[in-house]
DNA sequence: TTGTATGCGTTATCAT
DNA sequence: ATGATAACGCATACAA
């Protein structure tokens, strides 16, 4: 569908880079007023309006309204490359993800753009979904963005942080597990004990044979909610739990053809689990394909409530994880100052309610309109 | 859930811009090594390097050799921020939507970072929900990116492509109608012919009342649709199209809301076709939720042919359109060459059968596993 | 509180 | 084919 990308005589080191010659021929860029016109105009110096313009408390209330004005008279903008340049810090903030799990990053990038509405910031959008040291360097080195918020199972990755840091990019791994070294930090959920809550709901809803699907075997996180998975079976007496668990990889594919799978032992799961919502929509699907009845035959439940929870038929019940709020949270760490962080920013997961699980006993009801929110 | 951005003392016209004396405390930047580093090992002056890097033909074989090692020996990777400053050109490349449509968002940015990839562009995302004219405005003069992508409905707006022309910004206008002015140009597929074909197709399987779930009104592109529908109504002779003709906002929602609407009426029509694929997913879902089987009773079809058209229960069959294709011409055209363009831009689209439509007629079938694609 | 000189890393101009 | 010097637009150090 898409020819390869040939470009002739690239340089080892500066892939990519092509002949400019004919830029100017093509820009032909209407002459914006820089500070130099501004100041011409107010009668001050250059210096008076940079001031201003970072909000220096060193300029009079006159002054300032004078600068003001001119500068709302030429329609100034001030040049951020330029800025950039001089204060060595770039206007971008990076959203590196691995194109795994899509409800995820749309569900961070939603919080990182809310948390930036206003500011001076841009959030470039960076996927890294092979040579991913070699890729994060290149764009690292070459656009230096003020920060980078990592995606898992991107974020997991020693090296990945090393890179930004070694180029004085500040970094937020997202969802990464806490190890002993560094407890706290950064933004992350106790994905463990929320997938050992939501079994352990099962069970007081009458299940007892809950199958999971498993996330990428390479995903720390994933495995934790396998591990968290298994913690609950375990506390409910049953140990043979990996029998029940078909590893997929975050796609709608792997999620169908692990239910088909778990739908094929016998005696049947009475619910699947599946490690993230696209996978539980494919679960849904190939359910729906072998003509069994969801939740009647068969409850659902995903896990990040993401935007496809919401879209399924049935809609989704699922463990509502903040990637919003984390998003928000690691934008505003990685931003230098530029956006005030979340104020409490404890990122909490919660169940929510819809209508893909039905209860084993008669005394519980599942409502399968308005979702249902149960905070743990 | 999120704090209003509390930013003290905005400036009317520099709205967001916050202190940065702490700048320099936090980034303690690497010494990155800069062309004079390079020029000093390689024993030339400073000019030499630039050529090179920007693969002047006024560079000796010998010359480059040296060149190379040089910056290969010291790691160099040009400053993106004072190429910018030098060259009055940045390397971003916006993708700017409205949010209304995620399905056709997804597929365009991923076309444009196919095209992107090996490039020294980087994408930036801007979502422009309101306050269009400002804050695209306040983007491009910001950020200066080489090139802006704009998606419906906001490619259809006139007031946004010349912001950008005054700003000297190359403009792309997705999926725009074309108008008599100018007839080519720009990345378009006969939105009003697919739909009117499809319609025709679901005539041809023996269905006769369809209902239609129309786009956001603002929307030239959705109208095209809806006339493209008229129009196949009128070549079979039912005038009385408007009745079954409910007006949604590309969301799911408005989906399942439109089909809770069209599924009361009576006769009920035999299928619907939503103007995109996620108001297709609510009706698919509002149809489940009142017991009518898809495609049993009820055929769905959606328009797009996006990501989420494969994770419905049952998959829809889809109008495929090649937004992917279109955000890689566009990225481009709008990449002021450093992208190599599309060698053969037609922008056809095609239907994509798979198994949300049943035929009426005993001698057609339509396949339920693997899509099928009847291009036209 | 305001102004002057200089630097940020690269490219363009004009020379050789 | 290569080099010296002046932009590019803004910020900082230091002076006034």
């Amino acid at each position: 569908m898409f020819p390869a990308n040939a470009s002739g005589s690239d340089q080892t080191l500066l892939g990519g880079l092509r002949s400019i010659s004919h830029y100017r021929a093509m820009t032909v860029l209407s002459p914006r007023p820089t500070m130099d016109d501004v100041a011409r105009a107010a009668g001050v110096s250059k210096k008076t309006i940079s001031r201003f313009i970072n909000n220096s408390p060193d300029v009079s209330t006159a002054m300032r309204a004078r600068v003001e004005a001119a500068i709302a008279a030429l329609g100034f903008v001030p040049n951020a490359q330029a800025r950039a340049l001089a204060l060595r810090r770039t206007f971008l903030v990076a959203l590196v993800h691995d194109g795994s799990d899509r409800g995820m990053r749309e569900a961070v990038e939603s919080g990182m753009l809310h948390a930036m509405e206003g500011s001076e910031l841009a959030l470039v959008l960076r996927p890294l979904e092979r040579d991913e040291a070699a890729g994060l360097r290149a764009f690292v080195d070459r656009h230096m963005p003020t920060g980078v918020v990592l995606l898992p199972p991107l974020s997991e990755r020693e090296d990945l942080a090393a890179i930004c840091e070694a180029a004085g990019v500040r970094c937020a791994r997202l969802g990464r597990v806490r190890g002993e070294h560094d407890p706290t930090g950064n933004e992350a959920c106790d994905d463990r004990g929320a997938m050992a809550a939501l079994v352990g709901w099962l069970f007081r809803q009458g299940h007892h044979r809950i199958g999971l699907v498993g996330g990428p075997e390479a995903s720390l996180t994933a495995r934790q909610r396998e591990l968290g998975y298994l913690d609950a079976m375990a506390d409910h007496g049953f140990d043979r739990g990996l029998s029940l668990i078909v590893t997929g990889d975050y796609s709608f594919a792997s999620g169908a053809e692990a239910a088909r799978l778990l739908l094929e032992l016998s005696p049947r799961p009475s619910v699947i689990v599946a490690c993230n919502d696209e996978m539980a929509a494919g679960v849904i699907a190939a359910a729906a394909s072998a003509g069994i009845a969801v939740p009647g035959t068969l409850s659902v439940v995903g896990f990040g409530d993401t935007a496809i929870a919401a879209m399924t038929a049935p809609p989704l019940t699922s463990m509502h994880v903040p990637w919003a709020e984390m998003g928000h949270d690691a934008a505003a760490r990685v931003s230098g100052g530029l956006i005030d962080p979340l104020p409490d920013p404890s990122f909490e997961t919660a169940m929510v309610l819809r209508g893909s699980v039905q209860a084993k006993l008669d005394y519980v009801r599942t409502s399968a309109s308005m979702p249902e929110v149960m905070r743990r």
